[in-house]
DNA sequence: AAAATATACGATACTTAAGGTCGTAGATAG
DNA sequence: CTATCTACGACCTTAAGTATCGTATATTTT
């Protein structure tokens, strides 16, 4: 139900590395993608999508590449989802300001409504929106630090009770 | 990026409508549908499913239907959410514990990571989690009291920070 | 027996995401 | 000046997901 696209993913991949960068240095999209292992081409879109909402800038021609405009403590993931993936972000009432290309049921939450979920959900979305608003981006460019082992290594038993294709 | 499903959001609405008839009652789908205007056909596939995951019973034959089996402040909507979209309900890096079906990129996030992001994606997962824990579906089956009416009734502009249009 | 209902399985169309291709423009290195 | 590296932007193809529809069977009431 919750789901970060590729774009949104790689994306924080892309900001996590520029962190890590001294200064005015600039990253280009191919090293990014090398890096990381990810294909060029959506690599690329990214970036320009990340300089599009004003996170990082851009240098062209040769040498040129990416570099952070603001500091990630500055940007809450809920701001950061609204920018990548459009103002639909955050879901539930599929009905609710159906906007372009989604297709809703009959049902006009907002004050026609039928199914009467409506006020719950935008109850909800509110929820969820200052939920994300909470975290920082700042987090996930943290330092990789194993986290603390578990005292055996069983690859998979850990997570069992939690066993979560996705985040 | 949080986006329920029609089987959830039909789901949701079909418990709250069931919440409200009085002792061992029973709904069929058809009346669900009917009521709410929505497709009969997905009504009663998300009835069943609903009855799998024990949320609610069913009574076969003429005049038969679905009742509630558990009350709806026993169930969160992380445990609704998990039943009713399939584990890997809550997501984010499309690479950990990539299962059937997913097609991850090259990153084990696990143990031998390049992206690096996998600690802080299991992070926020946990505190997902965590959230959507501490919502009970209950709160959907609250009285759809119209909430405190803005001051002037201008159908959008209320909106336009929020604007969002799924929850 | 007939009607209403759940139950189960399958098929199809639509929508979206993901990835890729191509061409253009700007800047540096040589 | 030219070749090369890079950003930039439009378009296309394919794969996956999801909503929707259809059809048949079992079960109970009337």
């Amino acid at each position: 139900m919750i789901k970060l696209n590729r774009t949104t993913e790689y994306g924080l991949i892309a900001l996590r590395h520029m962190s890590r960068k001294s200064g005015g240095a600039v990253t280009s999209a191919r090293e990014i993608a090398d890096t990381y292992g990810l294909p060029f081409e959506i690599t690329a879109k990214t970036l320009q999508r990340l300089k599009d909402t004003g996170l990082i800038q851009s240098v062209q021609g040769a040498r040129g590449g990416y570099a952070l405009k603001k500091s990630l403590d500055e940007v809450t993931l809920a701001d950061f989802l609204r920018e990548m993936e459009g103002p639909q972000a955050v879901v539930a009432c599929a009905s609710i300001e159906s906007g372009p290309g989604v297709s809703g049921h009959a049902c006009d939450c907002e004050y026609d409504s039928k199914c009467q979920i409506g006020p719950a959900m935008k109850n909800l979305n509110n929820k969820v929106l200052q939920f994300l608003s909470g975290i920082r981006l700042s987090e996930f460019a943290a330092e990789a630090v194993p986290l603390v082992q578990l005292t055996s290594f069983e690859p998979k038993a850990a997570n069992s009770q939690n066993s979560v294709g996705h985040l």
